[in-house]
DNA sequence: ATCAGCACCTGTTGGC
DNA sequence: TGCCAACAGGTGCTGA
């Protein structure tokens, strides 16, 4: 479910309500939600919260002690700070002494806590973020040269790009008026350039409306965002195009549906 | 290096 | 109305 920008929203709403706060015990009611190539979950006891942030996909938890615990929420996983009722599909539960609770709740049981000694960055295999000012246009292209992948499929690999998923990867490419399956490597200075800015633009507009809610991703809060009321291309195939109102096509690459305009998109 | 296929899971939807 | 295949914001493994 989540790509950059909800899980970004995710972890701006929980910063400030885990920061500071003390995990008394945790819950463990799916086993293989706990990743095992991490620590077990006993180790996050008592343990305290000094932050939360994004790295990649993942949901990052700084602790006091120098450990990181990641949550990756993959397609239908969600986080909630304290809540109010019971949730359904609980996998988790961290308790805080305080008595507050976090909750990993997750349909599929796709979703993975993971609890790593060192760099979480390192440990993750997780490339450069998007929005790192390093990543200029320039190092963006080196990224792709020589790459014959196709570029909608390039973008997904988290260990070039970090952050990158099937919605805002297909919007993108819109955007910059790229196809879809273009060889990574045969985009032009201009076109690799274009990407970076289309990039940026989506997902910083998505950050901005709180993320995508296609099917049933929701926030730290429990509410759905705002933009898929603004995408242009994911989930419109036959639709037609918001800039030259041919039919919106759909294909499969890499196993996901892919969406694009023929016809601005060449 | 790259890709297809499948695995992991459950729920919803669209076509017949 | 009902059944069932297809599909879903992701990743990771195998084998070609």
């Amino acid at each position: 479910m989540p790509e950059l920008p909800e899980v970004e929203t995710i972890a701006r709403d929980l910063a400030p309500k885990l920061t500071g706060r003390t995990i008394s015990r945790v819950d463990v009611r799916w086993q293989r939600s706990i990743d095992p190539r991490g620590r077990a979950a006993r180790a996050l006891v008592g343990d305290t919260i000094a932050g939360v942030r994004r790295l990649g996909k993942y949901v990052t938890i700084d602790l006091a002690s120098g450990r990181t615990a990641t949550v990756h929420l993959r397609m239908t996983g969600r986080l909630i700070a304290d809540p109010l009722a019971a949730l359904p599909h609980t996998r988790i539960v961290v308790y805080f002494a305080d008595g507050g609770s976090l909750v990993l709740s997750d349909v599929r049981k796709f979703a993975r806590l993971r609890i790593i000694d060192g760099d979480p960055r390192e440990a993750l295999e997780l490339g450069i973020d998007p929005f790192d000012p390093d990543l200029t246009p320039a190092r963006f292209l080196g990224l792709m040269r020589g790459r014959t992948t196709k570029i909608k499929v390039f973008l997904l690999d988290q260990r070039r790009l970090a952050g990158i998923g099937n919605i805002y990867a297909s919007e993108a490419l819109f955007d910059a008026r790229i196809p879809p399956t273009r060889p990574a490597g045969k985009l032009t200075r201009a076109q690799g350039a274009a990407l970076l800015r289309s990039l940026r633009k989506v997902l910083r507009k998505a950050i901005y409306h709180r993320g995508s809610s296609v099917d049933d991703y929701v926030d730290a809060e429990g509410k759905p965002g705002e933009f898929q009321k603004k995408l242009a291309v994911y989930g419109r195939g036959g639709l037609p195009c918001r800039r030259c109102r041919a039919p919106i096509r759909r294909v499969v690459l890499a196993q996901r549906g892919t969406f694009f305009c023929p016809v601005c998109q060449r």
